[in-house]
DNA sequence: TTAGGGTTAG
């Protein structure tokens, strides 16, 4: 008896010590730990070999992440239900829906049985894929398999609800859930608050905010970011500014999310200056930056004209090991086009095409406002018309840089011809036709 | 072991 207490605390000390290095991102460590452990006759149990799966799910590869199993079979160990959630969940954050759905059914014909956490998980994925019947689904199996749902079901349930358009329901759901007894936590109502300030419900937004402080909960960073981008998006900046004081005052501008938050819209409202100054103080406070925060310091040095400090700034992220998305191929081609090097641009602008990014709309039209602010109306034209998912954007800026370029005619007939569509031209673009004619 | 916030184009 007395052994077994000690077995289990030699474990938990084991795990723990895996945990920690994992957390840390140190995986080399954590293996080490294993091995002294082995050495001096601790040897590894399920808990510790789901740690692993987490650490390398986290920090390596879905592929990584799943060989841990072999491991396990190696030791003569079964996977568990967490170790299978890990390996779903893991699937979900990089987006590999199809390989957590296979997961599932893994786990089912091993006769692995399935937890809430796992019906969550799941919920979570057909939310991302924009499914949200068959999400919804997954609260029924929940409950009709006998299992109660967590907080966190609801909290996936409204997030999701929120993100596929359909914010009014997630707020309906919310309020009939706090009539049956449910509580929302601090989640509940950041992702409510952000749901609503998203979908332009910018009272109800603030309405939900002032609940969640008298309902005793105490507003984390993820409050503080996401109300200030719901001051912003109301154009109500000093008041967003505000708010990022409080973040400072209270230490929670421990990471990107405030700073890149307040330099999105210093940007667009072309303070530089003012934009600059903020960068100074999150470089010197030590900030850790991440791709987001690489984004936006490029867009920033970009702006400003200074193509050779955004080249630093690629250099360090290669240096990070740090991958270009969406954002950073567009800051790069919107950049290189207002340089004047339309050409560039372009050339950017075709290896994004080649590389199999799925989002180039935004690039592409800050290509074709370029060719078109050049008078290359045919190029900018023979663009558009190749283009998949042109957009309000794009004819409005061709409407736009017609007009400037004096061909009224072509001008009036674009627009005219999108009014006939429903393509949305933009206020300036039409202010421009006005003041030309 | 699993849920929430930030960056692009006129």
């Amino acid at each position: 008896m007395k052994r077994d207490v000690w077995v289990n605390l030699e474990n938990l000390l084991l795990n723990e010590c895996v945990r920690s290095f994992c957390k840390a991102g140190n995986l080399k460590r954590a293996e080490t730990v294993i091995i002294d452990g082995i050495r001096l006759g601790v040897l590894p149990d399920v808990v510790t070999f789901n740690t692993l799966i987490n650490g390398y799910g986290r920090l390596v590869s879905i592929e990584a992440a799943y060989a841990v199993l072999g491991r396990m079979a190696e030791a003569g160990m079964e996977p568990d239900v967490v170790s299978y959630n890990s390996l779903i969940a893991c699937a979900a954050r990089r987006h590999l829906f199809n390989n957590a759905f296979q997961l599932f059914d893994e786990m089912l014909e091993r006769s692995v049985t399935p937890d809430v956490w796992s019906f969550n998980t799941l919920m979570h994925c057909f939310f991302e894929l924009r499914q949200p019947v068959e999400a919804y689904q997954m609260l029924d199996n929940i409950k009709s398999l006998g299992m109660t749902p967590v907080p966190a079901t609801y909290n996936i349930l409204i997030n999701g609800l929120c993100k596929n358009g359909y914010a009014s329901k997630a707020l309906g759901l919310f309020r009939y859930l706090k009539e049956h007894g449910f509580h929302p936590d601090l989640v509940t109502y950041n992702v409510l608050i952000d749901g609503l300030c998203k979908a332009g419900k910018l009272g109800a937004a603030r309405r939900a905010l002032r609940e969640c402080e008298a309902s005793g909960q105490v507003a984390n960073a993820v409050t503080y970011t996401t109300m200030m981008k719901c001051w912003f998006k109301s154009k109500k900046f000093n008041q967003g500014f505000r708010v990022l004081e409080e973040m400072k005052s209270k230490g929670y501008t421990y990471d990107g999310f405030g700073y890149c938050t307040a330099l999105g819209a210093l940007l667009k409202l072309g303070r530089i200056e003012q934009a600059a100054s903020f960068r100074e103080e999150m470089i010197t406070n030590g900030i850790e930056l991440d791709l987001v925060s690489y984004n936006t310091l490029m867009n920033l040095s970009c702006k400003e004209g200074k193509l050779d400090e955004a080249d630093n700034w690629i250099d360090e992220m290669g240096k990070k090991g740090l991958e270009f998305d969406k954002y950073t191929n567009t800051i790069i081609v919107d950049g290189l086009r207002k340089a004047g090097n339309i050409e560039a641009a372009r050339q950017h602008l075709m290896t994004m095409s080649i590389s199999g990014l799925d989002s180039t709309s935004a690039a592409t039209n800050s290509v074709i406002d370029g060719l078109g602010k050049a008078g290359k109306f045919d190029l900018a034209w023979r663009m558009t018309e190749s283009m998949e998912g042109r957009d309000s954007f794009t004819y409005s800026s061709l409407v736009y840089n017609l007009s400037k370029a004096g061909r009224l005619g072509c001008a009036k007939e674009l627009l005219l011809s999108c009014a006939r569509e429903g393509i949305r031209i933009l206020p300036a673009a039409k202010q421009a036709v006005l003041q030309e004619a």
